[in-house]
DNA sequence: TGCCGTGATCTGTGATCACACTTAGGCTGG
DNA sequence: CCAGCCTAAGTGTGATCACAGATCACGGCA
């Protein structure tokens, strides 16, 4: 993990003072949460690799105990596990466990996708539009930016389950990508160029499309052979434990 | 809160030393957690009450550091929330909210259901008849037993949820119920006898059937009838907020 | 040479202290 | 008698200390 202090970072927005949810305070600990979060969404964190509280707290500028909440919180979500020998590391994950997860994932964003194609609006539209535009420029580069597809990769996702309009649905698929996006990032960030193999242009697509038309079961379609597409590259490529 | 030591509570079972998750850790905070967690699928602790660290840990008997780190744990999964102020309280859940969760629940819990009656063994149907019968005899009796039924109620559930052999859909299960308990056991708290109105019965009657003969569509559908039966029930009792 | 014991060092966990902030209650001044 | 300040108790957050257990490398014994 490379260094980045919390205290020189950019300050956490507050768009809606407020809203219906509380304005999620900005303590230390969450601060540390979402930075261990994006490391791991990110894939920065190699399933296997083992943190430490006392580590980490040095390098991102705090005193271990917003480490110890922020880690314990991501136990619960299952994006890190403490072993029995109270190590503390970002689980492995096995192929059935993989599957079970893509399995998981089809239903839960296969419904999302579909509610979104029912409630979207012209003014969503415009914006998936535009993640999905990026995404494939950079796809189809002769010299793509990895990071940069990934991260218009997991807007145009995002924005499309945010369409739906269903919050809870929102943290649930979080907490799904919280758990595969060391094993689907890692693999992507070794071989950029594959980014291309796995057809998901193709998906996005169609995918866009059937949300401008309002096709429900279109959409779930779609983004169902997105997963299932990309799940079966990395089962090519990946390491994963049997 | 009724005072409950740790101390004096039963062990925490450790039934596969060597299996795939972690043995999980049986930490002070983890059975603060399990305390915390139980009082609220059950009802007991009422939406918009207060909870005071040092409190919760004077009453279980613990210092500070453990309640911090379960309720910590909670916040995340949206089963607690801490206040602009710092006050820790049980949400109070908007009519909105309600039904968000009630359509998430039908889509996730249905999915469960039907994966269930694919999957369904001689070893699993016993078990949930049985849930079946504890919770119709409770029902139906003319001094039925509150605690007894709605404990029913949620073992029949999760044995199904079990059956389908999705882990991973268990825990986000676990977190929507979470999330529900206190507004559904609270009202059933109030008025044992409304049990029989939702028509419960009925529906796990034509639930255990489907599941049985392995129609997974009449299982998806007989439970998504007991949830959207159980939640017009609350909608009428139960005081949300606009 | 090969193996086992052993101590230094690291781990997470729990307790305690310190602090900024909020809130409720009693007092004073009008 | 009522309003407004103002103190005191209580809140969560963060830091620091203490401790049991695990790990691993080194050195002595067979």
């Amino acid at each position: 993990m490379e260094r980045r202090d919390l205290h020189g970072g950019e300050a956490r927005e507050r768009p809606d003072p407020d809203g219906a949810a509380p304005p999620a305070r900005i303590t230390l600990g969450t601060q540390v949460y979402d930075a261990l979060r994006d490391l791991l969404i990110a894939g920065e964190l190699a399933p296997g690799e083992r943190l430490s509280l006392r580590t980490v707290a040095e390098r991102l500028g705090t005193s271990m105990m917003p480490v110890r909440e922020a880690v314990s919180r991501l136990v619960a979500d299952e994006a890190l596990e403490v072993l029995p020998n109270r190590a503390v590391r970002v689980p492995v994950i096995t192929l059935h466990k993989f599957r079970e997860l893509t399995r998981v994932r089809i239903v839960v964003e296969g419904f999302a996708a579909a509610e979104a194609a029912r409630t979207v609006g012209p003014r969503d539209l415009p914006a998936i539009r535009e993640h999905d535009a990026v995404f494939r420029r950079e796809v189809l580069s002769p010299t793509p930016d990895r990071e940069r597809a990934m991260r218009a990769n997991r807007d145009l996702h995002f924005a499309i389950y945010e369409a739906a309009g269903l919050p809870s649905l929102i943290a649930i698929i979080e907490g799904l990508w919280l758990r595969i996006g060391p094993v689907l990032n890692l693999d992507m960030r070794s071989s950029p160029r594959r980014l291309a193999e796995g057809g998901a242009q193709t998906h996005h697509a169609a995918l866009v499309a059937a949300l401008a038309a309002g096709d429900a079961e279109g959409a779930r379609a779609a983004l169902a052979a997105d997963i299932a597409g990309s799940a079966a590259f990395i089962e090519t490529t990946g390491r994963l434990a049997p």
